[in-house]
DNA sequence: CTGAAAGCGCTTACAG
DNA sequence: CTGAAAGCGCTTACAG
């Protein structure tokens, strides 16, 4: 590959001059340009980004850390959530650095990567990632909020408590008092905030929170989300009294759905399930059609990077938003009447 | 942010031997290391990767490059694809560096990029950039085959031919003689591919190409694949004799079957729908579900991982592959018993 | 086991 | 409008 000296000696101009012409940064007479380019041609000279980021601090590059298990695809949230990264980084003319490795625990290798800022998926309790980029003076915007709360911390974030109560609310007045949680895994915040707005709806209404049973979804056991919705229903149905089941995502929903086909269970007359996380389109090819929360996955995505885009621009903001969830109603909830 | 030269001096070595501490190189005394560790632990330092790289010439990071539309959401196609190569190439400790920026027409603006091979998808008709990376010497793996052919460049595709030809017979073979093909938009090279295989599946049948009515998708003529799907069967259903419908896609089949249901033609009873692009999840949720040729976008997405990965350890590689597609048969078509 | 120095390929004041 | 030189933060022969 030819550098930027091979250019400047075919042309017979200082490298300077070379990357001037390329970056356009300070005017060159036409002359001196069509000499360097055509030497550029002959040469099959490409600027090197990397020595350009290395001396102007600045890649272009926004880092998303996204863990991905190793079996599964991603989930419609991931999808949707890395889509509304892209698409609001492409908007600005930023790239994304999709990061899945799993996380080193030795700190030695934490290593400042090759980008402008980062965007970071479900921070665990008491994270160090977060203080280190502290450290580093990366920016950096969480999707999901950090525990403990931390106001110095940019982060985006559905309100999951409210989404708890507000699920539980719709279950009760339409008649449910008692009610199967398909929960996430246990270590999640998400997880805590959720069962915490649950029962909290339950005991507003004066019901017993007794007549809740809450399972925590664990890949060791259950081995992925449909099969943890299937076998839970099977095992719980006739075992626990319900009347409704709150599904995690869809796809724990999806493996319900399944066990209460082949139990002869009719939904919604005589088990209502709602999902908690929702792929629009795959909600409404089931049959039936899933009444589910919104968690607008997207807008998670584009909201942090317009965040992190913000914060780049101008080290020192610090932002939070939570981001409105929806209620969807569709078929298969039995609505009291 | 504290370089390694701060380090240096505080732990009262040479920056080379910080350097040995942290990339473990060379052998360092405890004695030294220990030094060397506190003192980047009291400066906060973090090796710099952009630094690292420039000076190694590796990054550990894999460019693909998806252009993906402003307006919608990827496609089922493109989320495997690209779960596909994250998943190998992060096996692998690659990282994915996602650009989906829209491609300058400029070759001014053509930099290297900081990466160490890249993945290009859907290269067009004499594709530039081609040429180009092959003079920056930067390894390349396509998912779409060149054209023209060139057996210098590394890629993967489905047999697109034969994919035509094999859902062509199928529909023959179960009493069809005319179809409408809602094909891809002209200008790619599956579209003709696909188009040419169905010819040859009618002509092989003594059937008269005649009775095949070849539709376009265009962005601009149409808005959105399943825009595209309703549209033109509502158009065409009438006015062209066919009794079966090859989608380009699951969403394109998705507005077709919403349509027919407008339509009240009777799905496959009235008429037969098969999709070329399949997502599994999508086709098995719809009703009635959707016969349709799974294209293995995964498979697709982790070969060219696995092919570039090989050809960045061992420049001078050169591979294709050719992925099997297979029929998947549900229930949208007629079987003729 | 460790250091001094050149090099990776750019950019950017400073000077003219 | 252009050049010479220092700098971005690392690595790596070479020498000891």
């Amino acid at each position: 590959m030819a550098t930027i000296n091979d250019v400047a000696k075919r042309a017979g101009v200082s490298k300077g001059t070379v990357s001037s012409v390329f970056s356009k940064k300070r005017p060159i007479s036409t002359e001196v340009t069509e000499r360097v380019l055509a030497a550029a041609k002959e040469l099959s000279y490409f600027p090197n980004q990397l020595a350009r980021s290395l001396a102007i601090k600045k890649t272009m590059i926004v880092g998303l850390k996204i863990p991905i298990s190793r079996e599964h695809a991603m989930s419609g949230f991931e999808v949707q959530l890395i889509n509304g990264v892209i698409r609001e980084c492409s908007k600005r003319g930023y790239r994304v650095l999709l990061d899945t490795l799993p996380e080193h625990d030795d700190p030695i290798h934490f290593a400042v990567d090759p980008v402008d800022g980062v965007i970071m998926l479900n921070p665990r309790t008491n994270d160090p990632r977060i203080d280190r980029y502290k450290l580093m003076q990366t920016p950096l915007v969480l999707i999901g909020r950090p525990d403990p709360m931390d106001a110095s911390v940019c982060y985006v974030d559905n309100d999951n408590v409210r989404i708890g109560s507000q699920v539980g609310q719709y279950l009760i007045d339409n008649g449910h008092t008692s009610v199967l949680f398909l929960n996430a895994s246990s270590d999640m915040t998400v997880a805590a905030d959720r069962k915490s707005g649950l029962y909290e709806a339950f005991e507003r209404s004066g019901l017993s929170t007794e007549q809740l049973k809450v399972l925590h979804y664990s890949r060791k056991q259950h081995g992925n989300p449909t099969k943890y919705g299937y076998v839970s229903l099977k095992h719980s149905y006739g075992n626990h009294e319900f009347t409704a089941v709150i599904a995690d995502t869809d796809r724990v929903a999806l493996g319900a759905l399944q066990a209460t086909r082949e139990l002869g269970i009719v939904i919604p007359e005589q088990l209502s399930i709602v999902a908690l996380s929702d792929d629009p389109i795959l909600a409404q090819e089931t049959s039936p059609k899933l009444t589910s929360v919104e968690l607008s996955a997207e807008l998670l995505g584009s909201e942090a990077a317009k965040i992190l885009l913000k914060k780049i621009k101008n080290i020192g903001i610090v932002q939070q938003k939570v981001i409105d969830a929806k209620l969807i109603l569709r078929e298969s909830c039995k609505t009291y009447v």
